[in-house]
Order: structure tokens, then C-alpha cells, then sequence
DNA sequence: TTCCGACAGTGGGGTCGCAAT
DNA sequence: ATTGCGACCCCACTATCGGAA
């Protein structure tokens, strides 16, 4: 995915900058950490679970550009034109395209709109997104990505008529204990920590930081698919957990292990392979080898998602504190 | 020396569109 | 008509390497 996706004239219309360095729009990305601070240098933001978006304008040519670069501009046709009639005309702004389910962020809803490439489509659907700006990285054709955060934020707050469907991206101050427990209360993914004073920078990059509200569960294991390529092992777990005496099926896991767990773990599976599945209804899984309802395993992830499976799972570790017989969907109350 | 960023590779759920069956 | 697969979104994680700290 280099420039070459892109003709020359339109990458010439994003500006020089753009034509002379094609990776220099790829966005800021955050490090997931563990540690949870407060920190007068630093601010935090909510963490928004949508699709990352770009905006590019240079008079009347705009354009919205996904994390890979690809053009949105046609599903998202509300948000170019609130873009396009701002008073100023020239500037690279960076954001978050989001979908509510009541008061919280809905992926699954955005997921919807998010396919759509017709702009009458895209109006017809229905489905109401919202353009949350967080950082501006040139205006006026000046290149302000040297200046720190709290002046881009500024400048972005102010050079920008904030409506809907357009939002300024608040944040809190130092406090950033008290805003991640405030978020997880809220059922918000988590929050983004913020070096205060450090510049824009393309890629990842450890002046932003993601804190993640947990979400875990021990889950049975129920069986595995082979590996594929270079993989040792097996490819992913596959997990239940009771309802009524019954095992049903939550899904996979496939990340969080390494080579020697791998390994070994194949070798302890296979001890326990039979040839039916434990899970009913059995899920229709290409290649899946069943074993022995035995394991339990600790597994991370976001949420459940509409068809009751995990969404971002990972594996933690194994669980020989628990009875598998045990191991039930926990919902939240 | 240690740490960090960048890459490649493997894995997850979900949606859509198109080609193969 | 159905199925499978790749291309997109959202990701987590391991392994490796080279250069910065």
C-alpha cells in the first residue's frame, strides 16, 4: 500500500508535503500499556471505538482518508460537507468517525456505514456518524505538527466551527487515574493518555498511550485448528462456557502465546483429541480438532459481540484454580 | 548494554462484494 | 444459488533486527 495506489495529480492536490514524503500522512498511533498514571504533563481523552480519519483540504478539494489511505469521503458525504463550508480553508486535521448506540460508541453500528461507497447511499442509511477532532497537523499552509499537543489542540479548537455533525475532542488535565475509572464506570472502551508538549508524529509512538478498560473471563477449551505457514503448533483456541449444563460456543482465540507454549500446548491437546465436539451446537469451524473439555483459560478481550462471540481476544494464561464444570458466561448485572 | 521502533507474520470478529463452485 | 475468499474496518501478540539512548 504505497503511492503508487494513488495517481499523481491527486496526490499533488494533497499538497507538497504530501507528493514529496507519500507516508506522512499516516496517523499517530497510540501504545497499549498497563500502567495507569496521573501526570501534569500529560492529557487524556475518551477513547473512541470508530474508524480513524484524516482530513485533507486545500480550498475547495477535501478529501477524508482511512488509516490505509483510502478514500471515505463518499461514505461519510455529511462530514465533507461540514468540513468543507469551515471558514478556514486550507488544513490536515486528524479524528475519529463514530456511531452512537445510546450514549455509547457502537463499532457494530459504524460497521454498517462503514462499507457504504455511495454518497445517496451513505445519506439514505440511516445510520448517524459523528467526526470527533483531536489534533490538527497544518493549517493555513503552515506545517504545525512541530508545535506541542496543547497548542495544536488549541488552534484546532478555535480555527474550527464545532456542530454537529463535527466535535471537538475534550480532554482532562494531569488527572489520568480519575478519568480511566470514571471511563470504564461509563462502559467506555478506555481512554488515550497524552504527552502534553510533544509533536505529531507519523506511526506509532509512545507520547500517546492507550489504557484499556479490562475485560477478562476464564473459558473452556474446547478444541483447536491447525497451524498454517510458520506457525508452531496450533492456529487458535476454541472456546465455551456453560449455560445450563450445556457448553456453548464463545468464539476463538488465536494471540498471546509463544513459541514454546505453542509447542507444548499442541502436545498436552493431543492427549485429549476426540472426535466429537463438546460445544452444542457444534460450530462449523474448517479443520477444527475437538479434545476433552479440561483446560481452562484466562482470555482478555473488548466485548461480546452480537453473535456472542469475543471481540479482540487474547489469551492471558491457563487456569488450574478452576473446575471447568464452572467456568459460565459472566454478564454484566 | 539495554531499550525501542519498525516489520513481518499469525491469529481474532464482522461486513461486503465478487469469483469459483 | 451457495460458498469461499480477499479486502476492508477494528484489533493483540510474538519474533527479529538495527539503531538510538
Amino acid at each position: 500500500m504505497m503511492a503508487g495506489d494513488m495517481p499523481v495529480a491527486e496526490m499533488d492536490r494533497l499538497g507538497a508535503q504530501a507528493a514529496a514524503h507519500p507516508e506522512w500522512c499516516a496517523p499517530m498511533l497510540a501504545v497499549l500499556t498497563e500502567e495507569r498514571f496521573s501526570d501534569p504533563d500529560w492529557l487524556f481523552e475518551r477513547k473512541f471505538d470508530g474508524e480513524r480519519v484524516l482530513v485533507f483540504r486545500e480550498a475547495d478539494h477535501l478529501r477524508l482518508l482511512t488509516r490505509n489511505r483510502k478514500d471515505v469521503s463518499d461514505t461519510y458525504p455529511e462530514l465533507a460537507e461540514a468540513l468543507a463550508c469551515q471558514p478556514v480553508q486550507d488544513f490536515v486535521a486528524d479524528g475519529e468517525v463514530v456511531a452512537f448506540d445510546g450514549k455509547v460508541t457502537s463499532f457494530a453500528c459504524l460497521q454498517r456505514r462503514m462499507q457504504i461507497k455511495d454518497a445517496a447511499d451513505a445519506r439514505a442509511s440511516g445510520i448517524h456518524v459523528f467526526f470527533y477532532l483531536f489534533d490538527l497537523l497544518h493549517v493555513s499552509g503552515r506545517n504545525i505538527e512541530g508545535l506541542p499537543l496543547r497548542q495544536r489542540k488549541n488552534l484546532l479548537r478555535k480555527v474550527f466551527r464545532f456542530c454537529d455533525p463535527l466535535r471537538y475532542t475534550q480532554h482532562r488535565n494531569e488527572l489520568g487515574k480519575d478519568y480511566f475509572q470514571m471511563a470504564c464506570e461509563k462502559g467506555w472502551e478506555g481512554i488515550i493518555a497524552k504527552r502534553a508538549d510533544a509533536p505529531y508524529r507519523h506511526g506509532r509512538s509512545r507520547d500517546w498511550l492507550k489504557f484499556k478498560c479490562a475485560k477478562g473471563q476464564e473459558l473452556v477449551i474446547c478444541g483447536f485448528t491447525p497451524p498454517k505457514g510458520e506457525r508452531k503448533g496450533f492456529g487458535a483456541l476454541l472456546l465455551g462456557y456453560y449455560e445450563e449444563g450445556i457448553l456453548r460456543y464463545a468464539g476463538k482465540v488465536g494471540t498471546g502465546f509463544d513459541d514454546a507454549f505453542l509447542d507444548d500446548f499442541r502436545k498436552r491437546l493431543e492427549k485429549r483429541r476426540r472426535d466429537t465436539s463438546p460445544l452444542d451446537p457444534a460450530p462449523d469451524v474448517a479443520g477444527a480438532i475437538w479434545v476433552r473439555p479440561e483446560f481452562v483459560a484466562e482470555i482478555g478481550f473488548t466485548e461480546w459481540t452480537e453473535h456472542g462471540k469475543l471481540r479482540h481476544p487474547r489469551f492471558l494464561g491457563l487456569r488450574r484454580d478452576k473446575a471447568a464444570e464452572d467456568v459460565v458466561r459472566e454478564r454484566p448485572s
